[in-house]
DNA sequence: CTTAAAATATGATTTTAGTCATAAAAATTC
DNA sequence: GAATTTTTATGACTAAAATCATATTTTAAG
């Protein structure tokens, strides 16, 4: 990680965007900007929380790790999106880890100056304060959907989850560049159980593929798959 | 549900304690406390949010569930717990059911009071994002246990998690009623599947059983069963 | 107190998904 | 651009856990 000052325009990103403007140049001062390539680590799971992280450029993922083979994607994250908040609250070492999955440009603040703003700022506490319970909602609904749902629902739902987040190419294609390795640790399962799945849903016509990209041709369908059932 | 006026101190709850005694009065003028029997269902998923809930006396079990019969415990809470959280962000209806496991006495906070509480106090509001950054952290391990930890595991971590929130009684069970069909829904497992596990670590002599209580016998080795496996 | 409804216990069977093995294709590196 | 590493592809096998079936016990309700 190569520090690279001044890269990011203090606007675009989540905090940015909800602190008062009169903080901005306080933000400025603090920042730190680095510059990632592929694959490198940015922090990892039981690494000390020194600060937060958010995307200027590029792309993240966040993941946890089990004996150093299985991992599993809790998310991505994305231009202007948050990472590393999860190092808040009663604990002094990150949960999770965080990797960057392209070249890119992401922006460090302490932990001091991030509890300062959030003492200034307290729009941004409630603004995060809301992140936060959306992102405990998601996470407990995959939570429940580990636990009583089968792979190949959990692959419907993580590629409704992709192209809700990243859209889609001027093909139809979601937009993003994925292994199957990764859409198997997003799915919470193995390689190769994805990768039969994966075909099912391309032999059931819901899905086709193009060298990596995936583009969904029955959206409904496969929303069915993936559903939160009600009951009625 | 029955209503029930001020059967509650406003002092003992998450909310009481972190705002300003100020706003106590205010508190105490908007509460309603409410009477709950064992089993009966406070909120169910998809009920849209009026507002957020704590635990007077009793316990509260906080709940998914997957086409009626397979459900997954996300957490208990227990006296001065908060619980209808979820409802929180963007959206309008609670992602998940609760349900009292005693009978007991809630106290019932509306949204919009609940929202002004905030604005008015600003150290709630950060503990309360503390309190989801911990929530938010404990869910996603519970992600990667169930994506990746056998069914063993995660009963004996599940114990271990009980022991910790309730403590043990006189002769060293864990002081909660809870049954084993609750057991395995907190496991996020079937019944059928946890009842062996529990006759496993019995068998292993780690646990020891008296009628529905259960006793840790060797926490230590109930904890590697457990173990959040750290890359070294 | 009787009866119905839950919860517990346990074996047998089936399904699902993980593991192993190996080959080809792509991507990176030197 | 040759060599090595990583990713993809796929069949065979195994293990884990869910489902089914059924008996017994306990608890709750009238």
């Amino acid at each position: 990680m190569i520090q690279k000052a001044n890269t990011c325009d203090t606007k675009s990103c989540f905090m940015c965007k909800n602190c008062l403007p009169e903080w901005h140049p306080a933000i400025a001062a603090n920042k730190t900007n680095l510059k990632v390539k592929k694959g490198e680590v940015i922090f990892k799971e039981g690494d000390p929380v020194t600060g937060i992280y958010f995307v200027y450029t590029g792309l993240v993922k966040v993941y946890k790790k089990w004996d150093t083979e299985k991992e599993l994607i809790i998310r991505f994250a994305k231009e202007g999106a948050t990472f590393g908040h999860r190092g808040l609250g009663n604990n002094s070492t990150y949960p999770v880890s965080a990797a960057a999955m392209e070249n890119g440009v992401i922006c460090y603040i302490s932990l001091e100056f991030f509890e300062a703003t959030l003492k200034v700022n307290s729009n941004f506490t409630y603004q995060l304060l809301m992140f936060f319970a959306d992102e405990l909602r998601e996470s407990e609904r995959k939570m429940r959907n580990l636990a009583h749902m089968p792979v190949k629902g959990r692959v419907a739902e993580a590629l409704v989850a992709l192209q809700k987040q990243f859209g889609i190419n001027a093909d139809g294609f979601i937009n993003i560049a994925i292994s199957r390795q990764d859409l198997a640790s997003y799915s919470g399962a193995t390689y190769e159980t994805v990768f039969r799945m994966i075909n099912e849903l391309v032999n059931d016509g819901l899905i086709s593929l193009s060298a990596k990209s995936i583009r969904i041709n029955n959206h409904d369908a496969l929303s069915v798959l993936a559903q939160d059932i009600m009951f009625p």
